[in-house]
DNA sequence: AAATGTTTGACTAATATTGACTATTATACG
DNA sequence: CGTATAATAGTCAATATTAGTCAAACATTT
């Protein structure tokens, strides 16, 4: 208990905070000044404690003034057959096998058409055509898990 | 909070006042004053934060009684907007600007809060990246592209 | 030992701020 | 008139202020 490492000390403050609110917003080179590390330390806790999938969404700013924010996301009903859906998405995947794939968001009612064809506009060959077929299909997985994990969540 | 960058301040200024009206139109160097900052940092303001893309049309005027007017671009529908707006993809596009395309269509109500979440989830670098900047940036245009004509066929 | 997780720092990227210099327009003055 | 001067705004590059990435070093767990 009294041993615990630094990401661990931080992922704790920052959750505290979120506990009775909806979001923190940091400078980070305050919060490494404060736990006596580096500032790349903080960007490890969030790569690994905040996570889409912990429920959190992490956004930043450079520059003067910059600072990271980190947000809970409050999740829909149907957050888990999401992350079902996404499990079962292959490194690569076809045009054909993606259309089924959406579909069946349309079919749970999950997305309307018109946010069915949006994506299919982008998962299509057409669109995602880079000379190899290999590259577009692991393109069009990865485009494919990044929509299916932005429907995890309220629309804010 | 205590550490607000300048710029999102005065363009929070300026905002709040279209709110109310068509135009805003400033003396820049009272502006400036107001705010505790040189002149030209209005002018970044309006560079980076009312483009047209952004849907602003500024106009100015030097020498006596000069000044700085920026108006709300006019209302056209969508579908013309739509066709603008693919007009107005360049060959590579940035996150960044990618981003104000998106923030434009919610603005315009074309898009709601779920759709503008997928969309930014598929053009986001995270989700895009590819080990070259200039690839990565063509094929975030090829797929705004691709949302704007889908965008737009369903618009008719 | 090997695998996994953490810490660190050098390097990179994005954004904001500043100020010297330039350009344009209005007005005052001959 | 025409020209000088004042009163604006614009441009651009240098600098400052942040955050992000990545891989090596180090620590802990299996």
């Amino acid at each position: 208990m009294q041993n615990q490492n630094i990401s661990d000390v931080i992922e704790a403050y920052l959750k505290k905070i979120l506990e009775d609110s909806e979001q923190v917003e940091i400078r980070r080179s305050e919060v490494a000044e404060l736990f006596h590390c580096v500032p790349s330390q903080i960007n490890y806790v969030i790569k690994t404690r905040f996570t889409p999938k912990q429920g959190y969404i992490v956004q930043s700013k450079r520059g003067g003034g910059g600072y990271i924010r980190i947000q809970k996301a409050q999740f829909m009903d149907d957050h888990e057959l999401l992350d079902q859906m996404v499990e079962n998405v292959p490194a690569t995947i076809s045009q054909r096998d993606a259309l089924a794939v959406v579909q069946r968001l349309y079919d749970e009612e999950i997305i309307d058409r018109k946010t069915s064809n949006i994506i299919l506009a982008t998962l299509s060959h057409q669109t995602l055509n880079v000379g190899s077929k290999k590259i577009e299909d692991g393109l069009r997985a990865r485009l494919l898990v990044a929509i299916l994990e932005s429907l995890r969540y309220e629309s804010k």
